[in-house]
DNA sequence: CTAATATATAACCAACTGGTCAACTAAAGG
DNA sequence: CCTTTAGTTGACCAGTTGGTTATATATTAG
């Protein structure tokens, strides 16, 4: 039935591609379409909406690195130190190639379009925050796992501590873009360890 | 010599209070215009561009906040506790009057931009990055003068951790803003103070 | 082979963008 | 008082924005 097509995954890739290396109002439907080797009413056929795009691709993105970066940590057996290594150094990698390749860090996806959008585009927003707290259950869950070895105390809040390293975490994306410089993201990587929280006080 | 004009002064105020709480792309000069009540043609009088208007405002927000925010600390005779819990309480004071006026956190303009702007306005990113860098050099005082005082360690590196805990700040305001709660603000402060770098590791 | 369906295309639209300009006016200095 | 200078105005521009639509074309199931 009908004839069988491509365009919405190419449009889904040049979305990634070019609001995660610019922004959200920068990067046109005709730009997109371009890139894509797709015309704009193809375009208006399978989306309703450059919105409805950046949204499918947003949640595109975060699958892929929920599955390919976290949920490997959380089975595995290295130490809490270890993770977060790991996790930061990825970090710093694509740092290092977005340099490479653009000439300039474009930071974290989800964190750029939060900022651009989020007192402006509630759909959006909403999307991002929901993505944040999968990203926050799945910290949660390794921290967890280190309580119950004992690496961090028994009274640590875990929801709490895996909100504060993503919120550092982001902030690291946020001053490396801005300085424009990898480095930044490495060299203040080493904190992530000295930010749990205990359930004693305020939170 | 020539009539005198408030149009500057009410433009930067504009810029200030609409770039501020949603982006620069979704502010026109025609809207700019309009809040200050001022001719387009008289915009283009005072500022050569959009772009000029907006760094120009930049540079005011951040007079504004080092004055009367951050330097009164770099004197005060506060423990570094207190100085970075004025802060934080600064910074969760905003978010709820933020949200009483606008219904959304604007979280901070520096940041906003940034994120917004930096790998497509070279000239702005340029001009956050050396108001980020003035930020840095005014929690270096405020740890230096800690660490004389005894409060932290004798090889903290000052300068690194006043990164990580201006990082650490941006990633609330970022958290605040994508979950619209100023108490995610309030909540996750507490733990700044665990941010101290000491000089030994890879910094 | 045909009918049903999915996809492709190009022309089109109103609204808006940042920015320009020449003519006009208010006021302060000499 | 009158010239100079600073500030004001509104019409204007070319380019772009997100989005629409009617028509044409592949493709596959029956």
């Amino acid at each position: 039935m009908g004839r069988t097509s491509e365009a919405r995954e190419k449009l889904i890739n040049s979305a990634i591609n070019l609001i995660s290396s610019r922004s959200y109002s920068s990067v046109g439907v005709q730009e997109l379409c371009d890139n894509a080797g797709v015309k704009k009413g193809s375009f208006y056929h399978f989306f309703d909406s450059k919105k409805e795009l950046t949204i499918i691709s947003l949640r595109a993105m975060w699958d892929y690195y929920r599955d390919n970066c976290i949920t490997p940590l959380i089975e595995s057996d290295l130490s809490l130190e270890e993770k977060f290594d790991s996790l930061l150094n990825k970090s710093y990698e694509m740092s290092v190639s977005s340099k490479e390749c653009n000439g300039c860090l474009s930071g974290c996806p989800f964190g750029n379009l939060a900022l651009e959008l989020s007192t402006q585009e509630e759909d959006i927003r909403i999307v991002i925050e929901n993505i944040f707290r999968e990203w926050i259950d799945c910290f949660e869950k390794i921290i967890n796992k280190s309580v119950d070895r004992g690496e961090l105390p028994g009274n640590t809040n875990s929801y709490a501590t895996a909100q504060s390293i993503i919120a550092y975490m982001e902030g690291l994306s946020l001053m490396g873009k801005t300085f424009n410089d990898p480095e930044i993201v490495k060299n203040l990587g080493c904190v992530v360890r000295n930010l749990s929280i205990c359930s004693c006080k305020e939170v």
